[in-house]
RNA sequence: GGCCAGGUAGCUCAGUUGGUAGAGCAGCGGACUGAAAAUCCGCGUGUCGGCGGUUCGAUUCCGUCCCUGGCCA
């Protein structure tokens, strides 16, 4: 499924001529978004959205490889350190702080550039997101901590009868789809369907992904986050925030954490961010590689000897100057 | 040099009372609609250390050699 075919609903309200395009840099793990953002900047006035779940947080910095204050100097960026690690983030959420950044950009008469990896925030704002029926608070956190209670198997067979569509699902989608119709009294998969969403933007994705260097870069990019001070970064978060905060949810804080109460070793923790990281990464390739139109998507090896003829290249195809 | 314990998947190990073997981790593939750096699903042929012997049949028993660790000289 194409995540910005736009769907009967809104080929009706909005032709896809009016949808306005916005160009976005995604991709695996240290696929250099940042540099490719920067070269850009050098050639046209752009701001940067960025699409990335963990650098919505502050004080996590080096371990979520957020651009430099030197990077960030010439270039705006949105999207990083708006939330206390204590808040939630969502997808939804996102999509609708990034609809603003990019009509603020636009209103400056500037460009946005969208740039992340978080591959289900990108679907949120380009896609279709379907309209949320309000939910009881009260009640749901009530149900959220029943649920906490049962393995994954109990809930799967619960949501093999409330929504069957959905349980293939895992844990989180599983727990989802038993809120929202034990709260609404309607299936998930029947409201996604129904109040589905109309995408206000029109995605076109440069996929940089440096395929077999992918590994030993983020062997060194794991060394250099060590190096620049990420245990201590985080012996100061463990002193200010909560264990259980959402932003505490980043491939390899935990293990830091955990080195920090000599529940590790330093070799044993570096490994495990290594492969953690490595997995991630696997993952994000996965989805970019199915999950994209692919009249959308280009695709780059930003460490390709023409790579930057081709970013050029591609930015130039959708800026209208030179098709 | 002697004694003991080991040598089985990339790693750590289990197992076969003789009928050529399976877990965890890693790896690979996939899913994904308001937690997504999250949460899940699928994929296991490897001279069972080498060479001989016994046997219809040896990774399993016997002999021998090699390697690793420990103890004793």
């Amino acid at each position: 499924p194409s995540c910005s075919s736009p769907g009967p609903r809104s080929s009706a309200a909005l032709g896809d001529s009016e949808l306005r395009v916005v160009p976005v840099l995604c991709g695996p793990t240290a696929a250099g978004k940042t540099r490719a953002a920067l070269r850009l900047s050098r050639v046209a006035p752009i701001e940067v959205i960025s699409a990335d779940s963990r650098q919505l947080y502050r004080g996590f910095d080096i371990g979520t490889a957020k651009p430099t204050a030197a990077e960030r100097a010439g270039l705006p960026h949105h999207g990083i350190d708006v939330l206390e690690p204590t808040e939630r983030a969502s997808a939804a959420w996102w999509a609708e702080h990034a609809d603003r950044w990019i009509r603020d950009v636009f209103a400056r008469g500037r460009l946005p550039v969208v740039v992340g990896g978080t591959g289900l925030y990108l679907r949120a704002l380009f896609g279709v997101m379907f309209a949320e029926p309000p939910m009881d608070a009260d009640r749901r956190r009530a149900l959220e901590a029943d649920l906490a209670a049962l393995d994954t198997n109990e809930l799967r067979r619960r949501v093999q009868q409330l929504d069957p569509a959905r349980a293939h699902l895992g844990r989180t989608q599983l727990l989802r789809a038993i809120e929202v119709s034990t709260l609404t009294g309607r299936r998930l998969s029947d409201l996604h369907r129904e109040l589905a969403t109309v995408p206000r933007w029109r995605a076109r994705y440069l996929v940089l992904d440096p395929g077999p260097s992918l590994a030993g870069d983020i062997v060194a990019r794991t060394r250099a986050m060590f190096a620049a001070g990420w245990r201590d970064e985080v012996r100061q978060l463990m002193a200010v925030v909560p264990p259980t905060a959402p932003a505490w949810n980043a491939s390899g804080y935990r293990l830091v954490r955990g080195l920090e109460q000599g529940m590790l070793s330093p070799e044993a923790a570096m490994e495990r961010v290594i492969i953690e990281t490595r997995q991630y990464a696997k993952r994000q390739r996965t989805w970019f590689r199915h999950q994209l139109a692919d009249e959308d998507a280009t695709r780059l090896d930003p460490g390709q000897p023409d790579a930057d003829a081709h970013l050029l290249a591609w930015w130039n195809a959708g800026s209208g100057t030179a098709p």
